[in-house]
RNA sequence: GCUGAGGUAGCCUAGCCCGGCAAGGCGCCAGCCUUGAAAGCUGGUGGGGUUUCCCCACGGGAGUUCAAAUCUCCCCCUCAGCGCCA
């Protein structure tokens, strides 16, 4: 959430960043948290008013008790003052709740250096590696290719769980836990530190870390229980620290969240819908760090080039866009996506989401800054960062090494942890 | 799931039975002292406001009352023991 101090005593500022979204209603939102801070402000005044007046009164009585003296008068006039004391009261509640779930709804300030534009269409490409192949026809789906190796089965997983499920065999659950460990690895060289976190959140903890809409629309709720299924590791590795004071000293902390995914909404439509490209379930490595506020912008740098270095290592061709205004989400103030190369598909598609929050989900989840015994009123900033997710990585490393036999080569990277395996080859498992 | 104990400021704790301005310790900040530091001493250390003063804040909400940390009701969370369990 922006910090009401901001919207306070610059609103101008917030509004033209806010324009900058292209969301008429966020600047509607902005006049109603600003009026309603208002009007909450001058009720405080008279709600403080009454209470000063019913707690002069409350001292007068007990004092007059203890002296043995009369205090009917004075209980005459405070019996009175209730009344109207829950009417300003209630009015004082209604305003402050209109005024923060207004200022809850806003999204991030956006960063300055966030391009201007409409939608997905106008993100601005700010680097590529390695050259994508030319189209060929001879290319299959990755889908195609793991039905074949006997390696995934989607028929049977979409009756038993529904579409966006699925199951791996063989060799594959291997690669997909290979995947993982690499990722890993590499980060924990680069002082990451592996977290396994819980894979459900009660709902006061997330919505410190998403917004409200997630709710409906992303996260699987358990029945009856104040439990939703992560929609990434980052959830939980944001809300770990909640209301907590970190060591300014004590950062940046790097962690490396390994986890399933789980996600109502898979959305989109396109070539090879079927397969583990958009799924309701998949692994994750995920970077995630808490920074100084001065650290972010670098921060956000670093995590980009060890998100590229995963793509490099793997030797997988990919570009990386800045995210336009138009297309960045409620809570990052900047976002780089990379996008790999997938050959059949001849398209760059989204396999890494690289976001600087900065203040906006620390604010919410009520993490400040401070030393031992001295909290402050600042507010560190949190960043993520995919290293890797186990669908589209392996879908893009099946469709990137197949061969014209149907088999896969797995990536050099890759194969310390496969004990040697070279390929994925058929299975042999029995339909 | 059952039983019990708890939730008070950055942390730890008292107050609750018996309603009347939230006490104390630690940590932290400042000052004094000191060559320097420690110790010691003094003051300060939640949020807000129209800032010599006032209001709010004791897990959350409702109620009783002139007045609630304190009494009543509902809810949430944590811990311990028991039960169940890979």
């Amino acid at each position: 959430m922006i910090d009401l101090e901001i919207v306070r005593e610059h609103p101008e500022v917030v509004e033209a960043n806010l324009a900058r979204r292209r969301r008429p209603e966020y600047l509607t939102q902005l006049a109603a948290v600003r009026a309603a801070d208002v009007d909450w402000r001058a009720t405080v005044r008279v709600a403080d008013e009454l209470r000063r007046r019913r707690n002069e009164l409350s001292r007068g009585i007990a004092e007059a008790r203890a002296g043995g003296g009369p205090s009917e008068a004075l209980s005459a006039e405070a019996k009175a003052l209730p009344v109207r004391m829950r009417e300003v009261e209630l009015r004082e509640a209604e305003l402050r709740d209109a005024r923060d779930r207004a200022l809850r709804r806003l999204p991030n300030l956006l960063d300055e250096s966030v391009p201007y534009g409409r939608d997905d269409s106008e993100n601005v490409v700010v680097g590529t590696w390695g050259s994508p192949g030319p189209a060929d026809p001879g290319l299959r789906s990755h889908a195609e290719l793991l039905e074949g190796l006997g390696m995934a089965d989607f028929d049977r997983a979409h009756r038993t769980s529904g579409a966006g499920f699925y199951y791996l065999f063989g060799d594959f659950v291997l690669l997909d836990l290979a995947l993982q460990r690499f990722a890993l690895d590499l980060l924990v060289d680069r002082g990451f530190t592996p977290v396994a976190p819980p894979y459900v959140l009660r709902r006061a903890p997330y919505e410190g870390v998403t917004d409200l809409a997630d709710f409906e629309n992303v996260m699987y709720r358990i029945q009856d229980e104040d439990l939703y299924l992560i929609a990434t590791s980052e959830h939980p590795l944001a809300a770990l620290h909640a209301g907590e004071i970190l060591d300014p000293d004590d950062l940046p902390l790097r962690l490396a969240g390994v986890s399933p995914c789980f996600r109502k909404e898979i959305g989109g439509h396109g070539v090879d819908q079927k397969g583990i490209f958009r799924t309701h379930q998949f692994q994750k490595v995920e970077q995630f760090a808490y920074v100084r506020p001065e650290e972010s912008a670098a921060m956000l740098e670093e995590l980009r080039a060890n998100a590229e270095e995963v793509f490099r290592r793997l030797e997988v061709p990919y570009r990386v866009v800045t995210v336009c205004t138009g297309d960045l989400g409620t809570v990052a103030a900047k976002k780089y996506d990379v996008e790999a190369w997938f050959p059949r598909q001849q398209a760059y598609r989204e396999v890494v989401s690289c976001s600087n929050c900065t203040d906006y989900q620390a604010r919410r989840l009520g993490i400040r800054l401070g030393k031992a015994g001295r909290p402050e009123k600042q507010t560190p900033h949190t960043l993520n960062s995919t290293a890797v997710a186990t669908s589209r990585g392996l879908a893009v490393i099946v469709e990137q090494y197949q061969q014209p036999d149907g088999t896969v080569t797995i990536p050099t990277a890759l194969r310390p942890y496969l004990g040697g395996r070279d390929a994925l080859r058929p299975s042999g498992r029995p339909h």
